[in-house]
DNA sequence: TATTGTTATACTCTATAACTATA
DNA sequence: TATAGTTATAGAGTATAACAATA
């Protein structure tokens, strides 16, 4: 298959699963994008605000708000950083970790049913794909 | 892998990817709903605006304003139901379909030029993940 | 009464531009 | 002068509730 047909699959089929994750909300107060905000501050060396910002593809001023509210909620702490002092760097709480891991199972149950029902082969091809999107995801 | 590690996986890729697509707009007006929208009158059997909204996983209210959008670029005409006078029939235009195409490559160049540089196996895997993920938009 | 499309309204997430504090 | 974080503001896309027209 051509690269273009492939982007063009790929996108139509992107924007599909997002609508559908984007309905899955479960029962809780935060969105998936706080959930992620939240996971990236897990994985991001020394979280500060652009950082941060940039690991989940958005400019600053949009990741001000989800870490106030993250904050709000007592998930998210910040403290000055060390030296300079324009900085500020985030760190997840005991109980965001907690709510964390609680809530992205619960989201993750939907998709997860609908996983199910895939063949042995289906899931092999999804869990190497998931790679590759994530790479696509990069730059 | 387990189908809620796998779920969860997806999700956080899926999330990132959309937003990268998302930022990758063209010069031109129409965004990646619109796009996806139009392409769902071409693919809809008898497409009133209730079944596109079903087939573009949205309700009725957030299509009449997409559908209004396209219908003021001339790229949707609209028709009066042969039979049921509540209903409507949108189509695509010739200017839609022939905007649709072109549109469709320069918007999926980025993306193909990243899938470029995946290796024919990578290029393979992502290919057979498209229907999987398309099944797992469905209902 | 029930259903289709629509309008009114509000919420979420995003961006750009401008401000402040510090380097 | 440049950079990090923030605030102000606006735009896109979504949903729910309420409405008119038709079945």
């Amino acid at each position: 298959m051509p690269s273009l047909v492939l982007a063009d699959s790929l996108r139509v089929a992107m924007v599909r699963v997002g609508r559908r994750m984007r309905r899955e909300r479960g029962d809780e107060s935060l969105s998936l994008h706080h959930l992620s905000a939240l996971g990236a501050i897990q994985m991001v060396e020394e979280p500060t605000l652009a950082r941060i910002a940039a690991a989940e593809c958005v400019k600053p001023p949009s990741m001000v708000k989800t870490l106030q509210h993250l904050e709000s909620l007592g998930y998210v702490e910040r403290r000055d950083h060390p030296s300079d002092g324009r900085m500020v760097l985030f760190s997840i709480s005991d109980s965001g970790e907690q709510m964390l891991s609680e809530t992205r199972e619960r989201r993750n149950r939907a998709l997860a049913e609908l996983i199910d029902a895939l063949t042995a082969e289906e899931r092999d091809t999804l869990e190497r794909a998931i790679p590759i999107l994530e790479r696509l995801s990069e730059r």
